[in-house]
RNA sequence: GGCGCCUUGGCGGAGUGGCUACGCAGCGGCCUGCAAAGCCGUUUACACCAGUUCGAUUCUGGUAGGCGCCUCCA
C-alpha cells in the first residue's frame, strides 16, 4: 500500500507501528455549523482507507477529532442566543448524525477538544519548559525560530513568509510568525479552563497535537485532511509535536477541495451544499460514489450534473444486481478474481478509487454480455470494500396495490389490451415503481431517486 | 509577490512514450406490443508554442488560462 506523502512529495509505503496497528489521524470538522459536501471528503476518504487496509489484513485504526472550542463557535452560538458549549454539544451531535447517514460506520475515536484539555495544558508546559513556547498576558505562543524544520511540510522558508499580519494590533507576539498555543479567556468568551497561565483556552492547532498522540502514540502511521490544512495547521501540528521530541506522523496525505463552480465549497465563500441534503436528494450510494469518483488528492467538481450522474452509477450497479444472482452457474472466459485482482491494485496505488471503480464497471459490463460465474459476488465484493455493496441488496417487495395493478396489466397484455396496459404502467409509476418486463415476466423496480 | 497544483472527447474523470480507461449524456441500431433494463455502433480527447525522441496526450522549456494555500476553512 502505497500513499503520496505530501511532506517528501513521493509515494511511500504505510507503515504500521510495531504492533502491526496503522494509525490514523485525519482532521475532523470544526462545529460551528452543519457540514457540507466537502467537508464528508475526507470522512469517505479516510473511512474508506481504514475499510481497504482492513480488508488487506491491517489492523488499522482511525481517529478523527471534533474541534468545539473555537473563535467562530463563540460567534455562531452567541448570534444562536445559546451558550457556546451547548451550542458545540448541538452541532457535534448534528455532525454525527450527517455523517452517520453515510453508511461507512464510525471513525474507531473521535476525541473532542474540550475532553483534552489536561493534555494540551501539560504538551504546552513541556514546550514552554524546552523553550519553544513562551507566556504574554495569558496567552502563550509558539516560538517558530525556535524549531528549524518550520515550513517543511508547506514546502515555505520562514525567510520568505508573510509578516504583516495584524498590523496596527498590539500583538504581545515576540515574533510575528509565532502563533498561539493557548488564549486568556476574553470578554464574551463562555468557555475556559485553568492553566498555569490563568483562565483561558486553547487555540487551533495545538489540540491536534495532543490528542493524536493520546490515541495513536508518539508516532503514528498517517496523518490527513483536507489540502487546505497543509499551512498553517498541520505545519504548525509538526511544529508543535517535533518541538517536544515526538516523532509524530509518518506520512502525510492530503485530499484535495470539493469546487462548485471554478470554486472551492467552503463555508466563507458561502457556495455550500450540505451533506444532509445532498442524502436527502441523491441517497448515501450516489454521495458516496461521487466523492469517490475522482482521485482523492484532484480536486473534485460539484454539481446537480455530477450528482444526477452519480445516481445513474448507482442505477447501472443496482440494475446489475437486479437481473445477475450470486451464484450463476455456467462458464466463462471471463475471470472475477482477475478483475478484482486489478481493483485492489488501484487502491493499493495511492488510493486511486477512480481506477477501482473502473475494473467494478468492467466486470458488470462484461457479465451483463454474457453470464460470468462469480461476477456478482466479485462487484459486491469490491463494492463492499468501498462501503457500497448495499447497491446489491435487493429490492424491497412492492406493496400488494402495486402487485396487483402488475397483475391486472399482465392479464391487460394477455388480451393485447395494450392501452389499459399502459395506463396501469402510468399508475404504477405515479406510486414510484418501474414496471420491466422480460421472458420471465414482469418485474416491480423502485423509480431510481432524483434531484 | 512566495509555495504548490491543474488544463483530457458534450460533462465528470483515470492513465500511458507507440495498445478501447471508466461512467454520464446525445445520436443510430438490436431486443420489446410500446417502454424500461441490457447489448452493439457512434461523434478522428488530450490548452498553445518549441525541444528531446523512430514516435509525445505522456518527458523538457516557454506561453496562455484556472485553482489552492500564504487569515478561519475538509
Amino acid at each position: 500500500m502505497r500513499i503520496r506523502d505530501t511532506l517528501s512529495g513521493e509515494p511511500r509505503a504505510i507503515e504500521a507501528d510495531e504492533e502491526g496497528v496503522v494509525g490514523i489521524y485525519a482532521c475532523g470538522p470544526t462545529v460551528y455549523s452543519r457540514i457540507h459536501i466537502g467537508n464528508a471528503r475526507p470522512f469517505v476518504v479516510f473511512s474508506l482507507l481504514r475499510r481497504f487496509l482492513e480488508s488487506e489484513g491491517y489492523a488499522a485504526r482511525l481517529v478523527v477529532n471534533v474541534t468545539d472550542v473555537n473563535d467562530k463557535i463563540y460567534v455562531a452560538a452567541r448570534s444562536a442566543g445559546v451558550p457556546s458549549a451547548e451550542f458545540a454539544r448541538e452541532m457535534t451531535q448534528a455532525y454525527f448524525a450527517d455523517t452517520d447517514r453515510l453508511g461507512l460506520g464510525r471513525p474507531d475515536a473521535e476525541p473532542l477538544a474540550t475532553e483534552t484539555i489536561e493534555g494540551i495544558v501539560a504538551l504546552i508546559y513541556e514546550l514552554v519548559e524546552g523553550g519553544h513556547a513562551y507566556e504574554a498576558g495569558g496567552d502563550v505562543y509558539f516560538r517558530v525560530r525556535s524549531f528549524d524544520g518550520y515550513g517543511k511540510l508547506s514546502n515555505r522558508r520562514t525567510e520568505e513568509m508573510d509578516q504583516g499580519e495584524e498590523a496596527g494590533s498590539a500583538s504581545l507576539k515576540e515574533d510575528p510568525l509565532d502563533f498561539a498555543l493557548w488564549k486568556a479567556s476574553k470578554e464574551g468568551e463562555d468557555t475556559s479552563w485553568d492553566s498555569p497561565w490563568g483562565r483561558g483556552r486553547p487555540a487551533w492547532h495545538i489540540e491536534c497535537s495532543v490528542m493524536a498522540e493520546e490515541e495513536l502514540g508518539e508516532s503514528f502511521a498517517v496523518h490527513g485532511g483536507g489540502a487546505d490544512l497543509v499551512f498553517p495547521h498541520h505545519e504548525n501540528e509538526i511544529a508543535q509535536s517535533e518541538a517536544a521530541g515526538r516523532r509524530f506522523a509518518r506520512l502525510w496525505m492530503h485530499n484535495g477541495m470539493v469546487e462548485t463552480g471554478a470554486e472551492k465549497m467552503s463555508k466563507s465563500e458561502g457556495n455550500i451544499f450540505q451533506l444532509s441534503e445532498a442524502l436527502d436528494r441523491y441517497g448515501r450510494e450516489a454521495v458516496v460514489l461521487f466523492l469517490i469518483s475522482g482521485h482523492y488528492r484532484q480536486p473534485l467538481a460539484f454539481g446537480p450534473e455530477q450528482m444526477e450522474q452519480a445516481v445513474a452509477q448507482v442505477e447501472r450497479l443496482r440494475n446489475f444486481f437486479r437481473t445477475h444472482q450470486l451464484g450463476a452457474p455456467g462458464t466463462s472466459e471471463v475471470d472475477p478474481g482477475a478483475r478484482r485482482e486489478l481493483f485492489l491494485d488501484a487502491l493499493a496505488d495511492d488510493f486511486n478509487t477512480p481506477r477501482a471503480l473502473a475494473q467494478v464497471f468492467e466486470l458488470v459490463g462484461d457479465a451483463n454480455r454474457e453470464e460470468v460465474p462469480g461476477a456478482a459476488e466479485a462487484v459486491r465484493d469490491m463494492l463492499g470494500v468501498l462501503g457500497l455493496d448495499s447497491i446489491a441488496e435487493v429490492d424491497a417487495a412492492a406493496d400488494a396495490a402495486a402487485e396487483a395493478l402488475l397483475a391486472e396489466r399482465e392479464e391487460a397484455r394477455a388480451a393485447k389490451d395494450f392501452e389499459r396496459a399502459d395506463a396501469i404502467r402510468a399508475e404504477l409509476a405515479a406510486r414510484g415503481w418501474e414496471v420491466r418486463d422480460s421472458s420471465a415476466g414482469a418485474t416491480l423496480v423502485p423509480l431510481a431517486a432524483r434531484g
